[in-house]
DNA sequence: AGGGGTTGCGCAGTATACTGCCCACTTTCA
DNA sequence: TGAAAGTGGGCAGTATACTGCGCAACCCCT
């Protein structure tokens, strides 16, 4: 060990919380008890015990391995609680002093990478298709101009000129504009 | 050990592999040798090399000595590397077989935490001051109707409809509606 | 009162993460 | 040509993650 003087440990503290949290709180979400859940992940109860009760130094593969078994991303294992209110979607949160004049939150999202956002316009009778993305990637769309079609795994979502949707986009998706005059849109591309 | 059949381990080792190629790439971003990262870490070269090799099934705690020399975020070492091209801003992305069917890349920013996507609308001598957000925040504009002034610590930027602009929030900064129409844009907030 | 399920914890033993020191190889620079 | 810096890896030793077992405590049943 170096003489150097570490920060102190509360973040690194903070961060086996959070596991040993999130671990507790997804194995009752799946209905599981210690037992089972080290049956199905292969890791012993005794060490569940230990990691819920934060006070082991779980590694990269035992994590991996519990979070395989709560059928989870990796991910989920070690975020922070989302401490946001997730029931301001939709709020009107500002009006101005001329009546007309306000800012309405569409989307509110957890992001872990990146952030794309895009400018789209569809000539009448354009389609787009996609492939599905992988896990974890959504997209959020807000039509400006025209109206859009979005077709997500079979399912038709008809988007009129200042309206918005919000969808997780690792299944088949395809843009496509059905009407008479061109669609303007944003995409915001987020994982 | 339990008897129990678990899915292959390509799993398993890919999250172990990314971590590796993360770290490597993190460490050559802040410019920093093994021993120099060793010595900030306080984990020993030895480790890294291991690491680094993919070799070993590294700690929480050990990596998140790592992370805090590295000066990034715990969740940017076991994510996923990635494989988007950060150069393709503005690129026109798509042309459809319609002339005018195109999609343009405005923005791409990593974001570590929160996304918040709004519909904004200001009447004609609107205004909407802010106060500087914390470091790290940042917000993307596009305007699709009418035209908004927007001032970042005193310098002004005028976007027409169909115009983008991105900054860093950590400034006062204010919108405005100088023109003569109602102006609407959106607004993407970013951590 | 008694049996089955769940949880917390002490303990001994094993596997392995982690360290520290070693040397070999390569690249860069004077 | 040689010194210095960076990297990869062998090896012995230590710390600790992890296992398996056993026991106690607390439910919720009947």
């Amino acid at each position: 060990m170096s003489n150097i003087v570490h920060k102190d440990s509360s973040q690194r503290a903070s961060v086996l919380q959070h596991v040993s949290q999130n671990i507790r709180h997804l194995r009752h979400a799946a209905e599981l008890s210690q037992s089972a859940l080290a049956e199905r992940s292969g890791v012993s109860r005794r060490m569940l015990v230990a990691i819920e009760a934060g006070e082991k130094n779980v590694s990269l593969t035992t994590l991996d391995r519990i979070a395989e078994a709560l059928e989870v991303a990796f991910s989920d294992l070690i975020k922070a609680p989302d401490n946001r209110d997730p029931s301001r979607i939709n709020e009107l949160a500002w009006t101005g002093v001329h009546p007309g004049s306000k800012a309405v939150l569409l989307a509110s999202s957890a992001a872990t990478r990146e952030v794309e956002l895009w400018e789209w316009r569809l000539e009448p009778g354009e389609v787009y298709p996609c492939e599905a993305d992988a896990d974890g990637w959504s997209e959020q769309l807000f039509v400006f101009e025209g109206c859009l079609s979005l077709e997500v795994e079979g399912q038709k979502h008809l988007l009129n000129a200042g309206e918005f949707f919000s969808f997780a986009s690792n299944r088949r998706y395809a843009y496509r504009n059905d009407g008479e005059v061109a669609t303007r849109f944003v995409r915001n591309v987020v994982i």
